[in-house]
DNA sequence: AGCTCATATTAGTGTACACTAACGTTGTGT
DNA sequence: ACACAACGTTAGTGTACACTAATATGAGCT
């Protein structure tokens, strides 16, 4: 009964002794995303990420600086160490094999796939995720294109065009928000334009006119102006011929 | 990219609307197996089980008793009402059908797959499980031979015979043992004779002699005398020619 | 029946992690 | 330069669940 495949399987270097609670890992994963390019996440946007209060935020920013996880300077924000950012790309691997496996094999489809693999993220051990990436053969990608960190903790990065400098044609991913302004974080929230959405573009007035999307998910219409748009990070999904 | 199984699936009815920590899941799971004949399952038999003190069990026995999962007889003991046991029946079920799928299609041998299924089992969706059993067909049996629970909380009950009843070649898997008494309790859990060990009848002794198992795990054999053998309750597991 | 010992329960504590209410800090606009 | 809104942190609380130490209970032996 002891399959031949499991012998074989390289797991990943026991690099994480102390093994990270549920929350911790919620925290690790939202702060990567929060803080992509170097910078720094703010408590607001952590609690506002994992609806949670600002104080209890604050409480586990705490716990995980101790913890040798994130670096914290009070006021202005969190950072992941190295140590933190092994341990979100950790998870981010998982999810993203989970959402691959069961989509592949389990006939989920990418809406209802995504809740599953955030509660199984946590439970599953490596060797499983291992053994799935390697029943897959080793995929790069995961069902919304999204790069799968290799179990060594590499993650292909992937460079961002703003709204403003795609063309019409161009399926884009909305990554990042690249303002503080309360005023318009709220009206692009509203617009549903937040990190995650996937759009199309369906048209741009010439000179610096305002660029026409597709909401993915609705299939509602968006006109945005060109200064907002510069505002709007996007990864490329595809583009029409 | 939606599957047509998914529109199919037929899911339990949502019976539990409160759902349960992972640690109130343990316990019921242990409280079943305990007092599997309508018998009451003691705070230390439980501690022993989930390697927990006693004056843990005792809390949590009142909060289980509060939230209407099981009964308590205080100083006797606990029994699950019907609805900790369809609670209870659904964990089984979670964790035979995991570890019948990652037997069958990632390669797990029955030595390691449990503890995986025990991390899953409690992060897993209703959903995903019947994807799971779906996939295989509907499986009546795990890969130890245990019978799966249904979806609707039946499970088929395996009829025991006593080591002593069972005959020379027949290949059992000891299931309770039938006294309180301690020190001979101890001297079964010496011997390795508990709950869950397989053995193989090798050798019996005419006029109510002992009888001779091998057991699977270690290979060793052990010699059961005939007042003994009668306490151990086993599942025949198969009977040789 | 009474005593004793194994077992169960209660008391008190600790940790993780959430919350609300109260208090600090900071950057922006006049 | 200062006031104030917006944001962050501290204080204090609550719940779930574990622990050890202390106490209560009941079953078996004399």
């Amino acid at each position: 009964m002891k399959s031949d495949i499991s012998r074989s399987l390289i797991l990943p270097a026991s690099t994480q002794q102390p093994v990270l609670s549920r929350s911790v890992e919620d925290y690790l994963k939202a702060i990567f995303r929060l803080s992509n390019q170097g910078g720094f996440a703010t408590t607001s946007d952590i609690a506002a990420l994992l609806a949670l209060s600002s104080p209890s935020v604050s409480g586990m920013v705490k716990r995980l600086s101790e913890m040798g996880l994130i670096e914290h300077v009070p006021y202005r924000g969190v950072q992941l160490t190295s140590q933190g950012r092994r341990a979100a790309l950790r998870m981010i691997r998982r999810h993203r094999v989970l959402e691959l496996y069961l989509t592949r094999n389990l006939g989920y489809d990418w809406d209802t796939v995504h809740n599953e693999a955030e509660r199984l993220e946590h439970a599953v051990s490596d060797e499983l995720i291992e053994r799935m990436a390697a029943a897959m053969g080793d995929p790069h990608y995961d069902p919304h294109g999204d790069p799968i960190p290799t179990a060594t903790g590499d993650i292909e990065e992937t460079e961002l065009v703003s709204l403003a400098e795609a063309q019409v044609g161009d399926a884009l991913e909305l990554r990042q928000v690249g303002t503080q302004d309360p005023a318009r974080l709220r009206y692009f929230a509203e617009q549903g334009l937040v990190p995650g959405v996937r759009v199309v573009i369906t048209d741009r007035q010439p000179f610096n006119g305002p660029t026409t999307v597709l909401l993915n998910a609705s299939g509602t219409a968006r006109i945005v102006g060109q200064e907002l748009a510069q505002l709007l990070s996007c990864r490329l999904a595809g583009r029409e011929a």
